[in-house]
RNA sequence: UGGGGCGUCGUCAAGCGGUAAGACACGGGUUUUUGGAGCCCGCAAUCGGAGGUUCGAAUCCUCCCGCCCCAGCCA
């Protein structure tokens, strides 16, 4: 929380500082968002993404966009756009540095020849079993293959027929030459070119080799002038290999820094079982509102700040660790809280007959819209003899502690009257109470008792005639562990999918002046929770609303520890 | 039994030789026309363990223990 002094808060703007410090870059710190095109971008990558832009903006650099698209096979364009869509949501622009590995590809292959010609790279005809094979294993070094020591002049000879496309995939591939008894397994000759017949999704048929990872990752930052280059823990054991390249081909040479990925509880994070999750159906979509993805949260109602707030909440460190959701709820209530505009609206109706109110009159009571804000003013709520409250707000025969409508008891409606309970109509057959008569004291208008007297709550609640109907879905963890993935339980993660984490309510009663809101559109349903219009599904012929995330809910935590 | 990392409250996380920040969670209180929000208070005699150096160590050294990553022509 030192965003507006210079003071670093995390080991990486330690290390930029000394940077600046010591002159090692000129001063200067320009970063990078590097995703691969493959996947949809979520939360982690958010950490990521705040990350690399809030440094440069920090430090007064740039940050730059750069699709790490080195593999054709995986990446397509659908991707960039939501990616792209997904960076600018949270509020970051990369200006006009939108770059491409690809743009790269013709640079890197003079990079490979270089190294070739100065016999640091040569061209290996064994098969990829047979290099896994030479590769050797943790403990025991590899071997070298029968073709590490070609001339230059056929090495050079087989990389140009390569690129022209002479052999089939797999056939040969281009390895720097290092050392194959290196601990370090990347640097037991790694492989910098590999021969894929597979058309690019912005170079076209034009190649038909394709630099690997390694072999591209540090050369584009180096081309870009990046000075920090962040990436995640995995590339530790890479940096070696990521400098070597650097040096080899004596060209500008930025820092590789590693941080820790963002893991969350109750959900998934890797792109694969999020995919696991679209593709067998346990989800609606990368964009599901159960989803971690940025086009999950968006489309549950999210905000951009509230993410941003929490990537910079969390921190960032080299230790493996695992983030509360309630953190990341705790930052979103507290931005909700201060912005979204109040509403009531009954997600399961219970009918509420006001015997002594006369039939035909209706009210406009004045109702605050943000307690938090009353520059958001005040709008008028009607409100009529036949109401509708929340069912769980009555209980005939209501345990300790329970505050709410009962038999004889008196509670407030919020912003209108004080109603009593006099009578409790069930159905015959069932059981079930089918509506309840109160009455209520016309002295109360607005709220509070001229004669001073209490009550112990305040419902919600929506007036019969003037209300509309809506459909709510009510969203909770799509996981109730933890850490679906701890297999302890010899389960499966997709196994433990929580079954209730959607529950979709279509008898709902929302206030009139929820009518006419546009999709996106966030609010907060008094004493339930925040609530945003559903970007995909909702309509004015058909009000979808999702919840974003419920109220704390204190009587919840008490009925909890009653052993309920 | 190779290499690279990491171990500070339930969860994140400051701390960089001078005597353990903060946040979330949790518990209690206060206030309240949301059992919401706010406010207050409590919550690590100790930093994975054991030795050592030092007037002084979470911070330096040694050994040990635990966890994560690496044997894709993925990124």
């Amino acid at each position: 929380m030192n965003a507006d002094n210079n003071t670093p808060v995390n080991f990486i703007e330690n290390i930029i500082e000394e940077d600046i410090q010591t002159g090692r870059y000129g001063g200067s710190v320009n970063t990078r968002f590097p995703p691969e095109p493959n996947g949809y971008l979520h939360i982690g990558h958010a950490k990521s993404i705040c990350l690399n832009f809030g440094l440069a903006n920090k430090y007064k650099g740039l940050c730059n966009l750069r699709f790490d698209d080195t593999n054709p096979i995986k990446e397509e364009e659908e991707y960039i756009e939501s990616i792209k869509e997904d960076v600018r949501w949270l509020g970051f622009d990369w200006g006009d540095r939108m770059y491409y590995a690809s743009d790269y590809f013709e640079k890197l292959h003079e990079f490979a020849v270089k190294l070739i010609r100065e016999g640091k790279a040569y061209v290996d005809d064994l098969t990829a079993d047979e290099i896994r094979g030479h590769r050797g294993t943790l403990t025991e070094p590899g071997r070298e293959s029968p073709y590490r020591n070609r001339s230059v002049e056929e090495n050079l000879e087989l990389f140009e027929r390569m690129t022209r496309g002479e052999f089939r995939d797999g056939e040969r591939v281009l390895r720097a030459k290092i050392d194959m008894s290196s601990p370090n397994l990347n640097m037991r000759d790694p492989v910098m070119y590999r021969i894929l017949h597979a058309s690019h999704h912005r170079t076209g048929d034009k190649w038909c080799i394709y630099p690997m990872y390694d072999f591209t990752h540090g050369q584009s930052d180096s081309i870009e002038g990046i000075t920090h280059s962040i990436c995640t823990l995995e590339f530790e054991d890479h940096r070696p290999l990521y400098d070597w390249f650097i040096k080899a081909l004596g060209i500008y040479h930025p820092r590789q820094i590693e941080f820790a990925r963002l893991n969350l509880t109750h959900t998934v994070m890797s792109k694969r079982r999020l995919l696991q999750l679209v593709e067998r159906g346990y989800v609606n979509g990368w964009d599901d509102p159960r989803m971690p993805t940025i086009s999950g949260l968006r489309r549950r109602g999210y905000t951009p700040e509230s993410i941003r707030t929490f990537c910079e909440r969390i921190g960032v460190a080299k230790r493996d660790s695992m983030v509360d959701s309630a953190f990341l709820e705790h930052c979103l209530r507290e931005d909700l809280n201060k912005r979204a505009p109040r509403m009531m609206a009954v997600l399961k109706p219970l009918k509420v007959i006001i015997d002594n109110y006369p039939d035909e009159l209706t009210e406009e009571l004045e109702a605050v819209n943000n307690p938090e804000d009353p520059s958001m003013g005040t709008r008028k709520v009607p409100f009529s003899k036949f109401i509708y409250i929340e069912k769980e707000d009555f209980l005939e025969d209501p345990p300790k502690k329970f505050y709410r409508l009962a038999p004889g008891r008196e509670v407030r409606l919020r912003y209108a009257y004080f109603i009593k309970c006099t009578d409790v109509v069930k159905d015959k057959v069932t059981g079930e109470i089918i509506e309840i008569h109160c009455t209520y004291d016309p002295s109360t208008r607005g709220g509070d008792a001229p004669d001073g007297r209490k009550v112990k709550a305040t419902l919600h609640w929506v007036s019969a005639r003037h209300a509309f109907n809506a459909e709510v879905r009510l969203y909770d963890h799509l996981f109730l562990m933890d850490n679906p993935m701890d297999d302890r339980d010899g389960l499966d993660f997709l196994e433990k999918v929580n079954p209730g984490s959607v529950e979709k309510l279509i008898s709902c009663m929302l206030e009139p002046a929820l009518k006419e809101v546009e999709p996106g559109y966030r609010c907060q349903f008094e004493r339930l929770g925040y609530f945003c219009a559903d970007i995909v599904d909702s309509s004015e012929n058909n009000p979808v609303f999702n919840r974003i995330v419920p109220l704390k809910d204190t009587w919840a935590k008490v009925q909890k520890s009653q052993g309920q």
